[in-house]
DNA sequence: AATCCATTGATTTTCCACAATATATTTTTC
DNA sequence: GAAAAATATATTGTGGAAAATCAATGGATT
């Protein structure tokens, strides 16, 4: 008989998601990614003619949008790609901080040996990059290490609050804190926090865990509100090659 | 020579909110008030008809509530009340409890000395309550107290942060912790971290409030799981005469 | 009896066209 | 030149219709 036996009925659809879902996808990472800039208007009609739906799933998008806080809404006056003020910024990272700290406190009683090596090996990797001047990838790297202590937290609504938060503030950090000794200090950050992790002093680790995100909140806060402007010594990620 | 004009000023809030915010707001107090139960379905055309709208903005408003967690898309299959697990509800109060542990921490290091005496005000305020036996202005006046606490912390961020994760939470609060035993705890843990407040022990302060709201947590949690039913000193705020 | 399969029905999801409303811009009028 | 009116642009809301999807049904097959 046939061998072709059914047995996973997996549903492979021609389209994955709907199309409000894909639309907020796309539309975040416009806005995340700077190519849509703050202040832009977003005219209902163009993003329809752009995405090819028609306005019921967008206009459910922008709303998503607008809950996340990356669209505000002027009411019969359009909606445009939220502002962010210095202000905020610096109130944004104040709560990251908190919540990295808080991650870091339960991460560090929950995880197992596997867990703290396999970070250790995540840090050691990120040293490396450093030393070899392979910006973007230790970015990537200090990015993914941040992100790995939040989840060995092990509770998903923290996951999902520092997810979501990050978001919000990814638009703006890109532009920030890429100055050569900003960058050096970082390390030294990230360093002293591991030590402290690796000796188990939670107290210690969080609270230099803390005060490596408020640095980087405040410099980013400088940043955004004007007072710091490209320095001599200010890299850029996208003139690096990428191997 | 054209002058600068802001080209989105603001408006009067005055003005008649839309269609899809009333829809949100009214439909978020029915499922806070377990009017819509979790796991019942909200079927388009009922809710359109409900509230005399049409399904554009009703569709909008079912969007804004599904980021904010209490409702559910079913793909193709309609969207349902969000049910909340015990486990879920553990996490949601680990986190309430070090955002509210942090807010303290902040709202310590910034509060004016006026602030502090109201904030003692309306604890002493609810003590009486709690001694006049007068539960529901009792409950409401520690929630009062709470939220006052994250304003305290001066971040609108972290205010807004906790706001949602309340909203989220607060369907089964309604349902659990009312015994007698754990009213008259809840009390001493509130007269325990305001002693530390006016001590100007942030740290004693700060862990007191994070352990009074886990605990909180942790009995709800129990509840909702069933471990705990409805036991002999278990309190309603129903039947209670609302004067 | 159990499994498969096509049909059916209900509901969501999307598209579309139109009306109503509000705001921005331009033109007219004094 | 300034105020008022007219026009243009874009949002907001409505509701009918089509397409898509899944659950349920019931008959046919094994």
């Amino acid at each position: 008989m046939e061998t072709v036996r059914p047995t996973l009925p997996i549903k492979r659809p021609l389209r994955r998601r709907s199309l409000h879902a894909e639309a907020v996808e796309t539309l975040r990472e416009m806005i995340i990614a700077g190519e849509l800039a703050p202040g832009v208007r977003l005219i209902e009609a163009e993003l329809c003619e752009l995405f090819h739906i028609s306005r019921t799933p967008l206009r459910e998008a922008l709303r998503v949008l607008e809950v996340e806080g990356l669209v505000d809404f002027y009411p019969n006056r359009g909606v445009v790609v939220s502002t962010i003020s210095a202000e905020e910024v610096v109130q944004q990272f104040e709560v990251l901080a908190n919540l990295e700290r808080v991650a870091l406190e339960l991460a560090m009683a929950r995880m197992s040996p596997a867990d703290l090596a396999r970070l250790n090996r995540m840090h050691d990797r990120m040293i490396d990059l450093y030393e070899a001047k392979q910006r973007r990838e230790c970015f990537q790297k200090d990015f993914d290490i941040h992100n790995r202590i939040v989840a060995l937290s092990g509770n998903p609504v923290l996951r999902d609050m520092h997810a979501g938060l990050m978001t919000r503030s990814r638009r703006v950090r890109y532009f920030a804190l890429h100055s050569k000794s900003r960058w050096s200090e970082a390390m030294s950050e990230h360093q002293a926090f591991m030590q402290a992790v690796n000796d188990k002093d939670v107290q210690r680790a969080s609270m230099l865990m803390r005060d490596h995100v408020l640095r980087t909140g405040f410099l980013v806060g400088e940043f955004v509100s004007g007072r710091i402007d490209a320095s001599p010594d200010m890299l850029s990620l996208a003139d690096q090659d990428n191997d």
